[in-house]
RNA sequence: GGCCCCUUCGUCUAGCGGUCUAGGACGUCGCCCUUUCACGGCGAAAACACGGGUUCGAGUCCCGUAGGGGUCACCA
């Protein structure tokens, strides 16, 4: 496993929601190591799951590493030597080293329904045993293969696992490799039944034909190294070096995620975050920090990169220092001019003007009344106290948690973010509670913009953008204090019914 | 629950058997500077999860325990 190929790292996201922090996280580090190592640093899409994938996606992500000042050598945008570089464009590259496999008796067809499996895994489950394929397509005879092929039944390509011994992992972080018994391993799925790979087929095949020497992700990947490491032996392909980064963490140390943390790059960029800032924060989780400043270039980064330097332990994503070191950036980097000029950059450009200055003309009358009515666009949190967001409110206070609690929970199922939807949420909400439409806008009002009137809502709304809003709703629910457990049951209560309604489509 | 990973101040971390009465940074608090605020300067409180070993000596090595996390999909 050691390599002596010239370096080649990726950074393979799925377009399947908001830019990450995670991601931009993952590439720095595989952005530094390659250029640590004069080695190059590319990018891949995989996009193999149809439902979830969207083109928006992929377009914010890319546009999200951009901003970072992550750039790679080859990608969906740029092509290069090894192209396509989106998987869904690769399908006839798998299929064919599917079969091969196939042909090699390395896998097998399995026709198994998904009731079955099911059922299955309960059983398992129900017996405390870990829940695991049962083989019973494993062995089917050649013939009753094609027969049930010929007659159309569904099926899916599964890849033979060794029944005894251990899989041992070597990880360029960790002094001792990782060891996983064969037995513990899953004959995980290559090719789902719409024909396409999944991830571990698709991700396998592809750093081996794009030249991918170090596979640096996270480490929630642990588990199904066998696979891939099982992939490469079969394939007779010399396996990349590996290694698994700790995992980005809340406050309360589990997995990050935007129910308790704004984790879209996008929020950072909206929030007034400078790239630079952004970069150096995240780069500090791979900096041994001994006396020196911490505020260090995306070069000095690079110079001083080593995978060893990296802690073990999941790292809290702590904004604090980050505000810290982005105000560095805006009074250290920059004069008066430069720093009007990211202003402008930032917010003060004709994209984001323009619809607010369609919500705010006919409610003006000066050009001076601009400042006040539409100062909630140019911010992040909103300074309001308890008394302000209480004022002149008819709900109790009781159901404007509820009202918050209850939109944020809509507002992140919601996959369309256009006017109707946010419309919908909020008539929703308030059929939900029970409270006149009039008197829980007015509560959304006072969140939002700290004022109970102002341009229209749900434009409004929408401008912002999720990750803002997501933001000024749970900054409402921090002021209004946290709930006692008997509201705790109430909400388990009310989510159930919106859940329900969600279902039965209303 | 099985398997795997992890564990130094609130947070990010330095530490790779004696130099540790554990260092730095952010945050917090106090003082100074100052027309306010911010910046800046000075200072303070604040950590080796626990229990056993090994060793002359353990934050550093080993084993347990506890705690946290990940993973067990026709998602990545």
């Amino acid at each position: 496993m050691t390599q002596n190929r010239p370096v080649r790292t990726r950074i393979a996201p799925s377009p399947t929601g908001d830019p990450h922090v995670g991601t931009a996280y993952i590439a720095l580090m595989n952005y530094c190591f390659a250029k640590k190592h004069g080695g190059e640093f590319i990018l891949r899409i995989e996009d193999t799951d149809q439902v979830r994938s969207t083109a928006e996606s992929e377009v914010q992500i890319l546009e999200a590493l951009r901003w970072l000042g992550l750039d790679w050598a080859e990608g969906p945008d740029k092509g290069g030597p090894h192209g396509p570089y989106r998987q869904s464009e690769r399908s006839a590259i798998y299929t064919e080293k599917c079969d091969q496999l196939l042909v090699e008796g390395k896998a097998f067809r399995c026709f198994c329904t998904a009731e079955r499996l099911d059922a299955m895994r309960k059983e398992q489950m129900a017996a405390k045993l870990p829940p695991r394929y049962d083989d019973h397509c494993e062995h089917l005879a050649e013939a009753d293969v094609a027969a049930q092929m010929a007659a159309g039944v569904p099926s899916v390509i599964r890849m033979k696992v060794p029944t005894e011994g251990v899989c041992i992992i070597p990880d360029a972080i960790r002094d001792e490799p990782i060891e996983i018994e064969w037995t513990k391993v899953d004959a995980q799925i290559l090719m789902k039944s719409d024909g396409l790979p999944t991830y571990h087929l698709a991700n396998v095949v592809d750093d081996h034909l794009m030249g991918i020497t170090h596979v640096i992700r996270g480490e929630e990947w642990i588990s199904s190294a066998p696979k891939h490491l099982l992939l490469y032996d079969y394939f007779g392909w010399e396996a990349p070096v590996l290694a698994h980064l700790p995992l980005l963490r809340n406050a309360d140390k589990s997995k990050l995620s935007k129910r308790k943390n704004p984790t879209s790059i996008l929020y950072y960029q909206r929030a007034g975050y400078l790239p630079e800032a952004v970069v150096n924060f995240l780069g500090l989780f791979a900096k041994s920090s001994g006396e020196e400043d911490e505020m260090t270039t995306l070069a000095e980064l690079i110079d001083q990169f080593d995978l060893k330097n990296i802690s073990l332990g999941g790292p809290v994503f702590d904004t604090a220092k980050l505000d810290w070191l982005n105000a560095r950036y805006i009074r250290e980097t920059m004069d008066a001019a430069g720093f009007a000029k990211r202003v402008q950059e930032w917010a003060l450009n004709p994209d984001y003007l323009m619809p607010i200055a369609e919500m705010a003309q006919s409610r003006v009358q000066r050009l001076s009344d601009l400042g006040n009515l539409v100062a909630f666009f140019f911010a992040n949190r909103l300074d309001i106290d308890a008394d302000d967001l209480r004022d002149g409110v008819k709900l109790s206070e009781l159901q404007q948690r509820q009202g918050y609690q209850l939109a944020l929970w809509h507002f992140d199922r919601l996959t369309t973010w256009d006017k109707p939807a946010v419309e919908g949420v909020l008539r929703n909400t308030s059929e939900i509670l029970d409270v006149k439409f009039k008197d829980l806008i007015r509560v959304f009002y006072l969140a939002i913009m700290g004022k109970p009137t102002g341009v229209p809502l749900f434009d409004s709304i929408v401008h912002l953008g999720r990750d803002i809003l997501r933001e000024r709703l749970r900054h409402g629910l921090e002021i209004l204090g946290s709930p006692t457990t008997n509201e705790q049951k109430q909400w388990q209560a009310l989510i159930a019914q919106a859940a329900n309604r969600a279902a039965t489509g209303e």
